[in-house]
This record gives C-alpha cells, sequence and structure tokens, in this order.
DNA sequence: GCGCTGATTTGAAGACTGTCAAGGTAGAAG
DNA sequence: CTTCTACCTTGACAGTCTTCAAATCAGCGC
C-alpha cells in the first residue's frame, strides 16, 4: 500500500437514510459531499468504474493508465482523491499495487440518493 | 423562472446500468460526473436536501436562504449549479420562486452508483 | 408612475483543483 | 550492490470554484 500520511476512509455518517427523507445535517452534507466531489471528475469516475468492473474487482495501477490520455503522477493523484475519500483501496503485490472499490461506500452514496417512496 | 441563458438538463446517457458492471465510455463519465460535481459541495447537498425532504416537495428560496450563513447571492449560485446539473427545477409563483427536485436525475445517480450484484 | 420585497446577475478576490515535469521509493532481477 | 520497472510525491502553473458587495430584474401595492 502507498506510503500516504493521513487519509483514513471518513466515517459514515448516519448511514442509511435517504437525503430525500429528511434534510441533511451540516456533519452528514460534509462527509457525503466530499464522496461526492471525489467522483465529480470525469476521469475519477472512468478509474472508479474500470477497477469496478474489471476481473477480479480489482485492477493494477499498470491497467489503468492506459486509455487515459494523462500522465502517470495525474492518475496516481486521482486514485489518491479516490483512496481518501473511502471509495477505493489500494494493494502492494510485489512489484505491482492493486486497487478494489469499497462496495459499502458505494452502497451508502446510492442509497442517499435513491428517491423518497413518497415522491414517486 | 429565472432567465438564464443555456442551461438545458443534460442528456440522461446510458440511463440505468451501473457503474461497476462494465467501464463507462468517455462521454457518459461526462454526464455524470458532471451531476456528481453539482452534489460535491455541502451547501449544494443540504439545499437538495432541503427542497426533497421539504414540505410538498417544494420550497421557496426565502426558505432556504434561512438555516445557512451565506449572503442570498451565493445560495442563489448554488441553486444554478444544481438546476443547471439537471437536479432541480424552479418556478416562479407571484413574489417567490419555489424548487422542487427532479426524482428522475437522482433515480439515475443512484442507479449508476449501485453494486454489481456479483460484488455483494 | 414610484417604491418595496424577493431573487438573480455581474464583477472581483481568494482558495482550490487538475495537470505535468522532475525527483523519490519500493520491490525484483541481475 | 546496482539497475530496472512500477508507482508515488513534490513543486509549480493555469484554470476553476466559492463567496460577497453592488447592481439588476420581476412582481405587487400604493
Amino acid at each position: 500500500m502507498p506510503k500516504q500520511a493521513a487519509a483514513e476512509p471518513p466515517e459514515l455518517a448516519g448511514c442509511c437514510s435517504a437525503l430525500t427523507a429528511e434534510p441533511l445535517t451540516t456533519d452528514e452534507a460534509e462527509v457525503l459531499s466530499q464522496r461526492f466531489k471525489a467522483l465529480g471528475d470525469p476521469v475519477r469516475l472512468r478509474l472508479l468504474s474500470l477497477i469496478a468492473s474489471h476481473e477480479g474487482g480489482e485492477a493494477c495501477v499498470c491497467e489503468l493508465t492506459t486509455g487515459f490520455d494523462l500522465s502517470g503522477p495525474t492518475i496516481s493523484h486521482h486514485l489518491r482523491v479516490l483512496r481518501e475519500a473511502g471509495l477505493i483501496d489500494g494493494q502492494r503485490r510485489g512489484t505491482w499495487i492493486y486497487y478494489r472499490v469499497l462496495p459499502e461506500a458505494l452502497r451508502t452514496l446510492s442509497q442517499a440518493l435513491r428517491p423518497a417512496a413518497a415522491m414517486i
């Protein structure tokens, strides 16, 4: 795993309630918006999608850099943002570092956006 | 409805597939990331939550500005970002402007983040 | 018409973000 | 130990975003 000083995945505040059911608290909004912000870049979304849909649920960085017209450091930067948002996790195996998505985090976001039953 | 030049809600590219099932195309990532970026700010998330959870499914701007330590123009700016992302819609009734969420847009995002069945 | 209230637009300042080149680390192989 | 590959970090720059004050627009009532 990369060295990387701080960057614990943030707590899942109020994990299961929908955004649409009742107003978010300031703290909940802070945590959720940090994750949505991480998804708010097309490169990061594609990276996440590539990792999630890759065979075995994980992908090596070398498999991610191809397919982007971006430098290695830039891909590395985006992976770090996804990691610090608690959306993915990296593991070193030999020379390569493999990333996988943390499904629980995706589920939390998906749930938060689920429209309230009364609204449909 | 506010004047506002361009800003049609963007097309729902590939509306129902999950991010985790197969890699996003560049275009899909562009559309989705624009919406996630709009959610990537705690103020906007709270605004969306306030509107969605408000009685009747809609809220007047005057009801939104209270509860934030922000100027009117700033709230207006965030509402515009949400509107241009296709997440909310505004309607003028007399002196007041009422905003409501577009549930379809939320559903699209929620679906995109739904973890693949095989992953759980 | 004039003024008042609610909401947006404009313009500007400061903070933040995406990107790359250059340099640094970690493990494997000679 | 030296070198090579894979990946990360640092430093810097251009572009974008958040915020506010000031000005503007839209409707209502006098």
